[in-house]
DNA sequence: CCCACATGAGACATTCATGTCTCACACTGG
DNA sequence: CCAGTGTGAGACATGAATGTCTCATGTGGG
């Protein structure tokens, strides 16, 4: 393994700090430099050192959530089989960076750098074309924009993080609360 | 009309500027005063008139939240009739307080004053219990906790109020996208 | 055993939002 | 026409967060 080598000593590893660093943002995003070390359980000399500033920070936060958006979305395979059982496999791929999600969803203030929007875009069409194919198909209704299917998807990964993180759900029952209820609503079916 | 004599020359409506504040704040929370000034339309110092500082505004934004949820919660009377019906009344009331609830909803870093939480947990539990009633009564899916739908339909308000200022749905489609999907979900019924 | 390296703690200057103030202007009502 | 009132613009001091620095510690590898 060449991880060994790499994280020498006891060193940082900047990713868990950017995962506590969204999960704390989330919920405080007027969090201080200082705050997010501690909530990284590292000190603000450290954190200062991995990622220069606070918009340093931001961007590495968005570089990360592109990243695991769109290789969750390679792996779930979208083009594959029914649309709805790609939507469970992209679900199930893309829980670990629903926080990471639901702090970059609402902090869309970073609409400047273009790699970032373009990597957002990339990631929305594929969901929308995801949600395009099952109208086609079939699957799902018609009513409900591609669009829409998209943007609820990013608010329930973000509800669901949210409600995992307050105690309100289970852990193991996030996937299920999410797909079940985007894909089959809150009433019985007969 | 007592509007005219109320709001005498040209002054300043605190609850545009409570409104205005909220949606710029969902997207940017850590807007400037100034820019909160900015995007209302008045200058720094008339924002400053009305609200002390930056926590009196957040406070005044939670007590519009709570207000506009309640009045909502009570108009839709959600003890009668089918839960379903009573959902989809509670969703047109609730939507012009759709933005305010985006803002309250993520920045929970306010779970200090002792009102105010109060007024989340009534507004809570009126939802829950609504849920609950729903599953009592058959209509709903008994997997999905009442407490996972009330998170959820919080997070599909925020969702469908970001959409719609984003011009990705039509202000028009607000209620039918999120009713529909929360109560029906994406996939057709057969 | 010793060296290399990453970290923590703290000091420091700087930047910036904030809160408060004054003054000039515009509009409204008498 | 004039007084009253709310507003915008700007100056100003204050405080907090930031960015940069130094030094001591401690651990792991050679």
């Amino acid at each position: 393994m060449s991880h060994v080598g790499y994280r020498r000593l006891m060193a940082v590893d900047p990713e868990q700090v950017l995962r506590s660093a969204a999960a704390l943002l989330t919920r405080k995003s007027t969090a201080t430099m200082d705050e997010v070390a501690r909530a990284a359980g590292i000190s603000r000399a450290t954190l200062h050192r991995h990622f220069a500033g606070r918009d340093a920070l931001v961007k590495a936060l968005e570089e990360l959530g592109i990243a695991e958006c769109e290789a969750a979305l390679d792996a779930a395979r979208t083009d594959d089989g029914p649309a709805a059982d790609a939507v469970r496999r992209l679900v199930r791929g893309i829980e670990p960076a629903a926080a990471l999600l639901a702090f970059l969803h609402t902090e869309n203030q970073l609409f400047e750098g273009e790699e970032q929007n373009a990597g957002w875009a990339r990631i929305d069409a594929g969901l929308t074309d995801l949600f395009r194919r099952g109208q086609e198909s079939g699957e799902f209704r018609i009513d409900l924009t591609p669009a829409w299917l998209t943007e609820a998807l990013y608010g329930l990964l973000g509800a669901g993080a949210w409600a995992v993180a307050a105690g309100r759900v289970a852990r193991n029952d996030f996937n299920h609360m999410i797909v079940e209820l985007l894909l089959g609503g809150a009433l019985r079916r007969e």
